[in-house]
DNA sequence: TATTGTTATACTCTATAACTATA
DNA sequence: TATAGTTATAGAGTATAACAATA
């Protein structure tokens, strides 16, 4: 009755029969804050969002903060920076985002004179959004820091390892074409 | 001044400067929706956003709807199940999730008759969360769940990447000081 | 004074429906 | 009739401050 469809590596906390104490781990997780997360170990979306606290909180310090923006407005900078004639119902399906979040997103980046909309005259239901000049250096600014950002959320971890950790996620999020 | 998560978007080409291994014979996608996304590739929290899209639509149809149960009071229950004495402030941390929000989560479980708060008779200020017989039996059931569906987030993945990927996210979720 | 937990408030994200203007 | 985008609205999540009880 093993709780664990895959093998052990070297850093998973407990096995099945792990019941108690999880500061008799030889390493416990930090983050686990003395609990034993036995339970969860096997749940991914556990782990994502375990990963996500330290990883949004650099963002926060390197980009959020200093440059004002959250992570889905950096995203769509680096996306229009791009991506020329990019239209709203493109971001909508690229991002995932509905219509109505896209268009209320874009408002406060336009009302911060980043983007701007250009009727699409070959069909005037779209509009292509684009960088205003202030849009296109905050958007180069950001995608700098990035780089330097990436380097502390991964900086426990070997070039290799980035590798295989951003291609074991794309793997898992190719679920979602289905 | 909230954070919010990097967008759910679609599949990035893989990192070019990774050289590769032989443990994944992934290919670069094609740009999802006609967008390039290259410059946000290197981006671990876009890349952990986006396999959180299929990883929560998976845990709605395995335990969110049929167990009424949210990813945070998943895991809440079974932090609760695995710890005796468990108070609100451990799970607050544990969680990342602010006091009062831990509040009224913990007022959520326990109208629903799955947890009770019982004082701390040597701290007075703290409070003791259990499981009732009833949450009992459903944190059971959820942890049971929760195999079957790690087993359809994770078809893709061979059992060496599966352990591989839950290292690697400890690994970054090591970071967390606090 | 500090800590645990609660209440109150405000802001953001999300989902949906209804609306417009175009096609 | 279908599509791109907007507006309106309601629900949920979260952050913060102010507060109570206890240490």
């Amino acid at each position: 009755m093993s709780m664990h469809a895959y093998p052990a590596v070297s850093l998973p906390p407990a096995d099945a029969d792990y019941t108690g104490d999880a500061m008799s781990n030889a390493k416990p997780d930090p983050a686990a804050h003395g609990l034993d997360q036995s339970s969860l170990s096997h749940v991914l979306g556990y782990q994502l969002a375990q990963a996500d606290v330290p990883v949004k909180k650099i963002f926060f310090k390197y980009i959020g903060q200093p440059l004002q923006l959250r992570p889905v407005e950096f995203t769509i900078l680096m996306l229009i920076a791009n991506n020329e004639n990019v239209t709203q119902k493109q971001l909508s399906q690229a991002l995932a985002v509905s219509a109505p979040n896209i268009t209320i997103l874009l408002d406060r980046l336009a009302e911060r004179e980043l983007v701007t909309r250009v009727r699409n005259e070959t069909d005037r239901r779209s509009q292509h959004v684009l960088l205003t000049r202030k849009g296109a250096t905050l958007a180069r600014k950001a995608h700098e820091v990035s780089l330097t950002m990436e380097q502390e959320v991964l900086k426990h971890l070997s070039d290799a390892e980035r590798g295989m950790l951003i291609e074991l996620l794309q793997k898992v999020a190719r679920h979602r074409r289905i």
